[in-house]
RNA sequence: GCGCCCAUAGCUCAGUAGGAUAGAGCGGCGGAUUCCUAAUCCGCAGGCCACAGGUUCAAAUCCUGUUGGGCGCACCA
């Protein structure tokens, strides 16, 4: 509805100034008092105009003529303030009415859209770093679908490296213990006491079978202890509410010759070279400060090297956007691996890497280091079980991927109590009893905008024509944690509403019905979207 | 040393395509309930937006420098 009003405003602008390039047309709440929607247009086409941003302002408002809007005003230094007419709140209303939460469905757009995240080795529990990856990816696959593209969340299952021979040989330490051969504990591996449960289940399972003749059968070893390590992540991962639509197993595209393939793209590339025995690319010619090397002097294809073959991977399955979802501690890896795409011939805004800061760990005011080495790490699961999905996701969702986050256990059990996803959920459960109270059918009675004219109501429905426009932006910018604080505030102007005017008996009630309803509808998007569950009763 | 991220109220944090009086939650103080859920609402107190310069009609936001914290700079993943 507001791209109309947008369009109107364009069009006003090309009448006084004719065809000027526009820099971006945003549109604000304006302030309480002053008008419904605010612009700063003005101020832009200033500068290009070499005006005075008042006198543009005052020519624009004056040749803004349409019947969804009352006026439009010019204030003091250079703002319109558009006054909508009730018939764009009646036309409003009725559209969100008819259409339900597909009134937030923007059409398709045919683009797929990969969003790649999590992503942990198989080789430990999930700890609460993850949860934090795990929610922006989940929420930004969701938006993302919203907003009309084609959207695959994805896992990659890094089944094939280095880390992965050492929690096999971890494993097998154990499990040759329990079937009475002495192999050496690796120097790195990993100490944690999962890999121990994970040996004795083996053993319980299949007893000395995998340890025949005083040897034991690693690759076996190395396919259970994945398997269950997957397994174990993926029921983290439900009990969090995350779901991905692929599982890709960095494995394949060895099986499938992806690797081999992308060696000789790289090579036809005319960036490669050879070096002490290994095969280098010339990252250096895209930006990277040191070149890296694509196949070790033993002939071993390097991560960086399986990691550009997957992402040709993910073009060549059609994506045209891939969104890659990394902890700060994969930063320097940004570079070289935008430089590898577009040595195979990928655009490099192919490619989008969203960065979030580590989480430090604290408890008792003292910092944890988390490792899956040492087995210092508070897993996903417990925070799950300790304060709760809704309560978990918000608490990650809330913070900009690119603050650093202390945790602080005790602090997160302590800030379950007051966190504000309670808040959004009663607000939704005490608008729907409204409707369940009245038990009229509203849909059909109609909307009269007049008759909406108290403060707190003017402010709701003013946060909802916003909606809209405020997802495109977020999906836009990526920034996914702005949408508990777009719940908050509908929620807030909700409560402001519901707190000082009776809905049910008032001489507006149909009106004030409809009202309840569209927010109930918005705040029920916004609840699916983050993936909270909506309750109808607290 | 080089690159990137961060520094905003007592605490946890929002707020960058420069814009109207810098916001929220928690904590503190004071109010509101014969009425649809008080897990609510209303009000008050609390800020040299790390520091110093610069650009601009306008800077928390952009530029330069400084300080403090984090992350990265592998033939690891």
């Amino acid at each position: 509805m507001l791209k109309r009003i947008r369009e109107m405003i364009k069009n006003a602008i090309i009448n006084a100034y004719g065809a000027v390039e526009l820099p971006g047309l945003e549109l604000t709440i304006a302030p309480e008092g002053m008008g419904d929607v605010a612009t700063q247009i003005a101020f832009r086409l200033a500068k290009i105009l070499r005006k005075n941003p008042f006198e543009i302002a005052n020519r624009i408002a004056q040749s803004i003529k349409s019947p969804y809007i009352e006026k439009a005003v010019a204030v003091k230094p250079g703002y319109i303030n558009i006054f909508l007419d009730n018939l764009f709140f009646e036309e409003f209303i009725k559209k969100i009415e008819d259409e339900g939460l597909s009134y937030f469905q923007e059409p398709k757009k045919n683009i797929k859209i990969q969003v790649e995240f999590v992503s942990a080795n198989p080789t430990g529990p999930l700890h609460v770093g993850n949860g934090r990856g795990g929610i922006i990816g989940d929420v930004l696959g969701n938006l993302l679908k919203l907003e009309g593209y084609d959207v695959s969340k994805e896992y990659y299952v890094n089944d094939a490296g280095s880390k992965m021979d050492l929690f096999t040989d971890s494993i097998v330490y154990y499990y040759g213990k329990l079937c009475g051969i002495d192999t050496k504990f690796p120097e790195e591996g990993y100490k944690g006491e999962y890999i121990k449960n994970i040996a004795e289940d083996i053993y319980f399972k299949f007893k000395d079978r995998y340890a025949k003749n005083g040897k034991i059968d690693k690759e076996a070893i190395r396919d259970l202890g994945k398997d269950f390590m997957i397994w174990q992540i993926q029921k983290s991962l439900a009990r969090f509410g995350v779901f991905f639509d692929t599982w890709f197993y960095e494995s394949t595209l060895y099986k499938n010759g992806d690797v081999a393939r992308t060696i000789e793209a790289f090579k036809k590339s005319g960036y490669t070279y050879e070096k002490d025995g290994a095969l280098w690319f010339r990252t250096t010619a895209f930006g990277d400060d040191k070149d890296r090397v694509l196949v070790r002097k033993t002939g071993e294809p390097t991560y960086t090297l399986v990691d550009a073959a997957y992402h040709k991977n993910k073009w060549e399955r059609g994506f045209r956007k891939a969104i890659d979802i990394w902890g700060a501690d994969h930063f320097g890896h940004i570079i070289p691996m935008k430089a590898l795409i577009q040595g195979l011939g990928i655009p490099e805004d192919f490619l989008d890497v969203i960065i979030y800061q580590i989480v430090h760990l604290y408890e008792n005011s003292k910092e944890v280091m988390m490792s899956k080495h040492t087995g210092t790490f508070i897993t996903l699961d417990e925070l799950v079980s300790e304060v709760g999905k809704d309560a978990a996701r918000f608490f990650f969702l809330l913070k900009s991927a690119d603050t650093h986050l202390n945790f602080d256990m005790t602090l997160a059990k302590k800030e379950s109590v007051d966190n504000p996803v309670f808040y959004v959920q009663y607000t939704y459960a005490r608008l729907l009893n409204i409707l369940k109270k009245s038990g009229v059918p509203i849909a059909k009675k109609s909307f009269n905008a007049n008759k909406l004219s108290e403060r707190e109501e003017r402010a709701l429905l003013n946060e909802l024509i916003f909606i809209k426009e405020n997802l495109e932006n977020i999906s836009r910018t990526y920034s996914v944690n702005k949408l508990p604080f777009l719940a908050i505030n509908l929620c807030k102007s909700a409560n402001s509403f519901y707190q000082k005017h009776k809905v049910i008996g008032a001489d507006n009630e149909t009106e004030r019905l409809h009202l309840v309803n569209a927010t109930i509808t918005a705040l029920s998007m916004l609840m699916d979207l983050m993936g909270i569950e909506k309750k109808e009763k607290m």
